[in-house]
Order: C-alpha cells, then sequence, then structure tokens
DNA sequence: GTAATGACCAGGC
DNA sequence: AGCCTGGCCATTA
C-alpha cells in the first residue's frame, strides 16, 4: 500500500486524536503508533503545520525528555502548558509529568 | 538537481 | 543530573 504523505498525516492526526483526555504521549510513541516508528520527525513537523483551529490536542503531545519541544518562555510554551494544566497534568520545574497511558504511573 | 532545516530520539560523556 | 553527536525523513530554499 502507497503511502503518501497524506496518508502519514493522517495516521498521525488520528494517533494523536485517540490520546486520553488527562494523559500524554511522546513524539516517539505517536509515531510508533501511527505505524511509522522511528519517524518521530514527522510528528513535530505535521504539528508544526497545524492551524490554530485543530481539534487535534497537540498540546499531549511532548518530547521524550518529558520537557515542551518550544523555546522556554515562548508564548507558545506557555500556551501547552496553560492547556495540560486544564487537563489536570501536571508540571513540575518545566517538567511535564509524563502519564503515559501504558503505565499506571503513579508514585509521589 | 543539491543543501539546509526542523514542535525528535537514543546513545555516549 | 545535563550537554554533544549521529541518524532519520519530509519539507523548504
Amino acid at each position: 500500500m502507497l503511502d503518501s504523505s497524506e496518508t502519514r498525516h493522517q495516521a498521525i492526526l488520528s494517533t494523536i486524536a485517540q490520546i486520553p483526555k488527562g494523559y500524554v504521549s511522546t513524539y516517539g510513541e505517536v509515531a510508533s503508533l501511527a505505524g511509522y516508528p522511528g519517524n518521530a520527525r514527522l510528528v513535530g513537523r505535521i504539528l508544526k503545520k497545524l492551524p490554530s483551529e485543530t481539534k487535534i490536542p497537540w498540546h499531549r503531545v511532548v518530547n521524550a525528555s518529558g520537557r515542551s519541544s518550544f523555546p522556554d518562555g515562548s508564548d507558545k510554551q506557555r500556551e501547552q502548558f496553560q492547556k495540560l494544566q486544564e487537563e489536570k497534568i501536571v508540571i513540575l520545574n518545566g517538567r511535564i509529568r509524563l502519564s503515559n497511558y501504558k503505565q499506571h504511573g503513579n508514585e509521589c
């Protein structure tokens, strides 16, 4: 099956859209679930192109370091953090709590 | 056509 | 704990 750019685009968006509320995922994780392991960059590339009206919860996607992909202090980053906090996601010292739905992760 | 860039990742130091 | 390097791949100049 030939996967054109649009196909990958849809696959990635679909995967991100499936992230449950209150949970976050990483670029590599999304890429893997979308069927393109190793193509973490594709996820970032696509999210960058997304319009501000997108229904995709791009704010639930962070890098593998549990850090926001945006420059520190950037409006975009603050926007993401704010949305994350709206989802009851906790941010400590600029790091996002990786509450992957794969883990039952719960330590305090 | 080639070269550089980028909302990344894993490994090494 | 953090910083640097190489790799991957599509888009842009």
